[in-house]
DNA sequence: CTGTTAGCGCCTTCAT
DNA sequence: ATGAAGGCGCTAACAG
């Protein structure tokens, strides 16, 4: 099991020039204290050997791994591939390597991933919690090993913790005010399953703004999914069949969106005539649809990430900043 | 700089029972020779003190990361993003740790890139190397290091190296055979840019497709675009204006087919009316859409991700296993 | 300027 | 069944 790879290390390099191995280590360092032809002398050993320091030992001496995990429910969401495209620019910036984590909104696997992490003293964390995740027990432990780490997206409704996310209610404000000045009075909602925080925040936001224009509550109005693409359709064919079919609907995401389309495809409901979409955006590719929604709530994947990863960067420096969420205001985005 | 984190080590519990550091690593370990109930104190004082091994130290100590490296040219796009997440989990199974790269096709990144796995001692590495990389000179510095390399999707077209692929021209011949029995004759290529193998094992699909229908090869029905969005609007626009107009165009892959549509939409020419498409599937929303392609080559980002990640964990298991290039075949999926 | 020494945490012969 | 000792490759006092 153990690699064949004989590569050279800085004892050979002194051993060839009979000369200490920490002078090797200086020189090749550029080290102020060594002499400059000893300096190039050792770069031209080394270089000819083909020297390459071993960045497990370094690791190990140094107590640090310059490399920091990513830890999300999905890679494969545009939403989180986004985000991981962000994290690992900046990351590469400050030369820092970055271990990928899925944990497939499994809190258990969440779990796993984060001492699988731990184990591999990363020196921070970037996590976008399990939507499903109630307990986390895993902040005592990093908190203990001294590892940082700053939530982005799903993050705990909590005091004690960095965190970046969107202000959804605030979409939510922007996408009825939107709806109503277009006339809408029939508002309705398709919300994610109850468990989540991001359906409880869409559900205060939609009350909020009905409220705000006095507009009533028609619980007929409000549909929830566990966003599997048969409960999408089936939500949209419940409000497509109400008696006061509403005239606009706002939805959890843009997967059910999609699927919010289809049903009115089959039920020949047509998209910004019969009815009208709001969704929150996830998904790039509306410019190229025939129907998209009328407006989309950004969430800014890429922003958070940045802001989560330069938080995350900034505390490996500086271990005791003091505990921030920082709430980017979700804009309204117009497609027609 | 330094953590402050103070870990507690084997020292400590040997210390703490008065016991060899031995003693301790190897029960930690339930290695035989150690008695039952030294096993269980050392193990009952490592949980007190919350002890884990340092993994670092047991990376350089075994000359074994326990990780590999995938390199890719982008990780936001969705088939490379499905690649990743079908890695990641394998590299799980296995209790292995992904590290991640970008190359933003750009092969001197992608040097660096593969330098920085190298330092950080992979065990292994997934490449889909960039778009325009044509020297392959990390090969050699791999192969001295003794770090497998398995290459997918975008692979060096040359001997001694294991490789998976999707086999384009065959999804080309069936995709011209399926326009051939819907009655086509004038059948259009979007190619990408001439510097891309897959540019060129396209054409020669192509080329081949029509050779086998007897039909004649119009030089102006083969286009190339950059992939930019403007170079791929204006390739199908000059198809769209030429006096014999292709019935069928084969894109080279779904961002280029998204444009080319927005391109018809805008010159009032409607797909799967007056024109049809083909395209490479790389976009897993056709469904979605009002005007899907009538069909795509399936090129099955999950499958090669698969079989590439087993054949990596096969050579780091086995690392002297013949060079081998896989070749999936692609699949042509009808949307209409 | 350069060498000596010691040690990071763990594992592994080799003794006992 | 356990301990002692040495070393992985590199760095960083501390001495010269």
């Amino acid at each position: 099991m153990e690699k064949k790879d004989k590569q050279p290390t800085i004892k050979e390099i002194a051993k060839k020039l009979k000369i200490s191995t920490s002078t090797v280590s200086r020189a090749l360092k550029d080290h102020p204290s060594i002499g400059l032809v000893t300096t190039m002398r050792v770069k031209k050993v080394a270089e000819e050997l083909g020297y390459e320091p071993n960045q497990t030992a370094i690791f190990f001496k140094q107590r640090k791994t310059f490399t920091i995990g990513i830890i999300l429910p999905s890679i494969s969401e545009a939403f989180f591939s986004a985000a991981i495209s962000e994290i690992e620019h900046i990351a590469n910036e400050h030369r820092y390597t970055v271990i990928l984590g899925q944990t497939a909104d499994d809190p258990d696997r969440e779990m796993q991933v984060i001492e699988a992490m731990k184990k591999h003293r990363v020196d921070g964390i970037i996590l976008s919690a399990a939507k499903n995740t109630t307990e986390y027990a895993f902040l005592p432990l990093l908190e203990n090993a001294g590892i940082p780490i700053v939530f982005f997206d799903c993050v705990p409704n909590m005091e004690g913790v960095y965190a970046v996310l969107s202000d959804l209610k605030a979409g939510l404000h922007d996408a009825i005010d939107l709806l109503v000045s277009c006339g809408h009075s029939r508002i309705a909602l398709i919300n994610g399953p109850s468990s989540l925080p991001a359906s409880l925040e869409r559900y205060e936001g939609y009350l909020e703004g009905l409220e705000k224009h006095h507009l009533h509550l028609y619980t007929e109005y409000v549909e929830a999914t566990d966003l599997s693409e048969s409960r999408n359709l089936e939500a949209m064919e419940r409000l497509i069949d109400l008696p006061n079919r509403p005239s606009a609907v706002i939805l959890f995401n843009d997967y059910v969106t999609l699927d919010a389309i289809n049903a009115c495809r089959k039920r020949n409901v047509v998209i910004n005539q019969d009815i009208f979409f709001v969704s929150f955006a996830n998904f790039p590719y509306w410019k190229y649809m025939d129907n998209p929604p009328m407006a989309s709530i950004e969430q800014l994947p890429g922003e958070q990430a940045i802001i989560a990863a330069n938080k995350l960067f900034a505390l490996i420096d500086q271990p005791n900043l003091p505990y921030e969420r920082i709430v980017l205001k979700s804009k309204l985005v117009k497609s027609l």
